[in-house]
DNA sequence: TTCTTAAATAAGAATAATTCTTATTTAAGT
DNA sequence: ACTTAAATAAGAATTATTCTTATTTAAGAA
């Protein structure tokens, strides 16, 4: 956990080193996310920040939003694409998800099936489902990858 | 893991006790689902259906599915609703999710920290992202619910 | 078996989230 | 100040999901 004056000063080396500009916007953006403890979305950015910066496009948190991703500042919450995903295997389990082709595993491991919930947490939430979430790429995206240049 | 006629009998079965009607598309569309290991969206099983049943709508379809898992034969995998959420927060930590609000909550444990990825995985992904998931109600929905009556 | 009725469905409109296209603007190095 | 590739704004397009309403049907009752 680092102070906020800090964590802008980081963000602006980073664009320098990834040789993205820094512009009013991302910089409005980067201060909005990391002000906020909710997990924004990209509207929930957009409609805060229109207050200061009423030309700002929805477009723009997206795409800026996208690129925090890439380079490190950011990251999006544990999700499974844009659709919901469905499954019918009620039996405790968990998943790996390849975040460039979307394809979803499901991983039986005796000790993910054994987590506690913490208390801080069992106080505040009736607790329903307890998954362990991997993301990465399989070994298929890694090939194709290998293959572009 | 139990073989397909078994689980379409419990299906059946199922929707007698909670009183839903076993229609053709609610059975095509459990059938569809536990015949998949792709852990499907509502269009890509309206797509595998709409060959047998081509008057079935994509309504029907999301509909069914929500009812699926109202009455327990049936998961979303794990998602933090419709719309992507993103956070600044690079720090090493997990999430609790209220399913009726939306928010989350970070979770920091030690113990969450020390998962191992199974050898299954990592010699088929390169893993990215390791994160416990936690789905519940949260205080406040709780006592909404409460005073639901 | 036929009748009744609440539940479920189909169809299409509506809404919501995200991405694309294109013309314009601008950050940042020269 | 000048140049230029990158970034942005605006609005259209796409995709996912939900809503509205009229019709159909499963399933229990007669």
């Amino acid at each position: 956990m680092m102070n906020k004056e800090r964590k802008i000063e980081l963000f602006k080396e980073k664009c320098q080193t990834k040789g993205i500009k820094l512009t009013p916007q991302r910089l409005l953006i980067y201060e909005e996310l990391i002000n906020s403890t909710e997990h924004p979305t990209a509207e929930r950015i957009y409609s805060s920040i229109t207050q200061k910066f009423p030309t700002i496009s929805l477009d723009t948190v997206h795409r800026t939003l996208e690129t925090f991703c890439t380079i490190g500042v950011a990251t999006m919450a544990e999700g499974l694409g844009n659709s919901k995903r469905f499954e019918g295997n009620m039996d405790n389990h968990h998943h790996v998800h390849c975040v460039q082709c979307g394809m979803i595993h499901d991983v039986y491991d005796a000790n993910y099936d054994q987590l506690l919930v913490p208390p801080q947490v069992s106080q505040e939430f009736k607790i329903l489902k307890k998954i362990v979430h991997l993301e990465g790429i399989c070994r298929k995206c890694q090939t194709e990858y290998e293959n572009m240049d």
